[in-house]
DNA sequence: GCGAAATTCAACGTATACATTAATAAACAC
DNA sequence: GTGTTTATTAATGTATACGTTGAATTTCGC
């Protein structure tokens, strides 16, 4: 599998505060992450897809991207094939990046692969009798999700609703299902923006395993 | 696309080329649109991998790959990166790429999610009662399947088998789906290339439908 | 004034240059 | 001979250069 294109931890520094001369110079942190300029590109651009500062339609070029963050086009145009094959961005040959839309027909479309996959998930998880102490990463999130319920905070929801979903697949130990969904999380969340409370409930499915 | 076709004559006073491919005969007339050397580079490399040119495990420089193929280490770069979001390569700091290899664990996992999505393709359909004329497609791949395992011609069942996942995923006209199949797509052709008959048949599940 | 042809412009695709650094080999002390 | 340190090499990551070309703009014919 690719190497791990998933998002770890590294939120703190991605995003340029300021705009240095295109220049790299070095008032830009050095942090211990020997992270690649591609990947933080890759995080930077995307972060500000996910919190809307590139809303969808929004066009940036190369060359502004490049600019903005402080490097050269090189390692923006790297991050943007990556953007771009997990269906953030599309990439228009004269126009730069295009933020692609989140139609609601692309949410029920990416519900209906979800669900595909977490029904899946669930069926593999019982078939594999885990334990309970490996459930109770999941037991905790559903708990949590309850209880948010209750209080009417949608963002705790979301985000138990998000460590659940995480939970359950990743219990499965199957690799391809991990990537599979987690290339679908960043549209999920997008998607999510615009609405919190179509989504069908898949906790059932699990809970009754 | 643009026409990319821009290899000027000072190139060979700069690089010791060895293969000249990039040239055209001044016959050809109106030939359609080039495709970017990256796609080219990307479609290369992947044939090599798909038909076991690079086999598993094997590691090739990304200098390599450009001498090899004519052109600069941007565009294999570019192709790798690509490559590397499909899961068929991995991208080591200072090895180029290596060719993952597909184990038997990996083809499990595999087929778990492709069954998950295709049974929930299946279920699509159904419920979207198409008409006959859609499923005509369907019917006669199943039948050639039929025909070839009486047959014992594996590979005719393996192409036939392979339109009928196309077909089935393609009919549901889910974007996110076809996509999330496809991507899967490669890889299953190399794991198919060790296990043709460990794979359950799907079949039966939208036959009765 | 309006559409077509010519021109300008800028963004891109690709090549190449360059500094960095891991891997390898060489030198060395013991 | 062996383990350690230093030099060498090579592959990379990134920056930059540059020709190409689609798009915008202007010019031109009418």
């Amino acid at each position: 599998m690719a190497a791990s294109r998933n998002q770890p931890a590294n939120r703190a520094a991605a995003v340029p505060g300021k705009r240095p001369s295109p220049k790299r110079s070095a008032t830009v942190i050095n942090l211990p992450s020997r992270a690649s300029l591609t990947d933080d590109a890759y995080q930077a651009i995307r972060r500000r897809i996910l919190d809307n500062v590139y809303p969808p339609g929004q066009q940036v070029l190369e060359s502004v991207l490049a600019e903005d963050l402080g490097i050269s086009r090189t390692p923006v145009r790297e991050a943007l094939i990556r953007l771009a094959n997990e269906g953030l961005v599309e990439v228009i040959p004269r126009h730069g990046m295009r933020v692609l839309p989140v139609s609601p027909l692309d949410m029920r479309e990416i519900y209906e692969v979800l669900t595909a996959l977490e029904s899946a998930a669930a069926e593999m998880l019982a078939r594999r009798k885990p334990s309970d102490a490996e459930l109770k990463s999941l037991v905790d999130a559903t708990r949590d999700m309850t209880r948010a319920l209750k209080a009417n905070d949608l963002d705790g929801w979301a985000a138990a609703d998000e460590r659940f979903h995480q939970g359950l697949v990743e219990l499965t130990g199957n690799r391809t299902l991990i990537d599979a969904v987690a290339r679908l999380g960043d549209r999920v969340h997008r998607a999510r923006m615009f609405t919190l409370r179509l989504r069908p409930k898949p906790v059932n499915s699990t809970q009754e395993h």
